[in-house]
DNA sequence: TCGGCTATGGACATTGTTGTCTATTGACAT
DNA sequence: ATGTCAATAGACAACAATGTCCATAGCCGA
């Protein structure tokens, strides 16, 4: 039961260690029932993230609106919307992991496409391809790889 | 002379504060003329680099074989190779700012593409299209726009 | 040969992130 | 009503990344 799954050995500086556990906690509620309850603790066992600091990442995803939480007993998280509206890019920004996009690499104040630093090209298809990633992807992906969620405008059936 | 550009204020979670100052470092480098010796100070205040902070990432890139340094009167940094054969992911193993991307965002000992995690096909997606950047990308991208670096086997002049 | 210049190297300070602890608040069961 | 359970909230500690400082080693010009 308390299986303590290994933690974050080194911090991988493409996402921050916060933002992984969010994924985690998230993505572990995204492939439970869905109108299940999962208290703190057993998300923290489960992901193996450390429990008290997992309550404050959870507190964070609750005051944005992606989880629910429900004290007392029998009380813990939920999703608080279909995993398919979550989108990774959400939960980046709850807890404060979103890349300063517009900031320039090379440091000048002023730098655009028109104007571009050295760096910019480089630095632009970086970003991009980040910022695709954490808008197209939502947790539905994680549940069985099939579509729970309302992402897909059409029917989703599988 | 010490013009002092904006420093980094917020971390981005993408690329690491240091290797975001390699980068600007080499690409100073890369858009001087070819043989140019450039001071640790000078090139702190190019790219608006703490001055001796700058000097041990300096440092690094030196042992790591991308930089030359030289001592005494006149001397200075230059490229140790032709900026086309100086990739990102060079840099970025250089200062030690590489995602560890073998380990499992969920946190499972053994995760593979046969047997998946969970986050595993959205983690996999982002490793892949960041480390794509980091393989394809070079220094050569930065001087002016032109030839992507020596991946092309054709000649690469200029 | 001498003196200044510049990189090199390591010790140390600072800061933000990560992690821990102790209350308080609200909900459910009895 | 009461006690227990679990989320909420904020203060505090540990640690790694960042930033600063000072001494040493090698190079150049005079």
């Amino acid at each position: 039961m308390t299986r303590s799954l290994p933690q974050a050995d080194r911090p991988l500086p493409l996402l921050s260690t916060t933002a992984e556990y969010a994924l985690r906690a998230l993505a572990e509620l995204a492939i439970a029932p869905p109108a299940e309850q999962i208290r703190s603790v057993d998300l923290a066992a489960r992901t193996g993230v450390p429990e008290a600091y997992l309550s404050k990442v959870l507190r964070k995803l609750v005051s944005h609106g992606l989880l629910h939480g429900s004290k007392g007993h029998g009380g813990g998280f939920s999703l608080a919307k279909p995993a398919g509206r979550i989108r990774f890019i959400d939960v980046l920004e709850a807890v404060d992991s979103m890349p300063a996009t517009e900031r320039c690499a090379f440091g000048r104040p002023r730098c655009s496409t028109t104007n571009p630093c050295p760096l910019h090209p480089a630095w632009a298809r970086l970003k991009h391809g980040f910022l695709e990633w954490a808008q197209t992807t939502t947790l539905a992906e994680v549940t069985g790889g099939a579509a729970r969620g309302g992402s897909s405008r059409k029917s989703d059936r599988t």
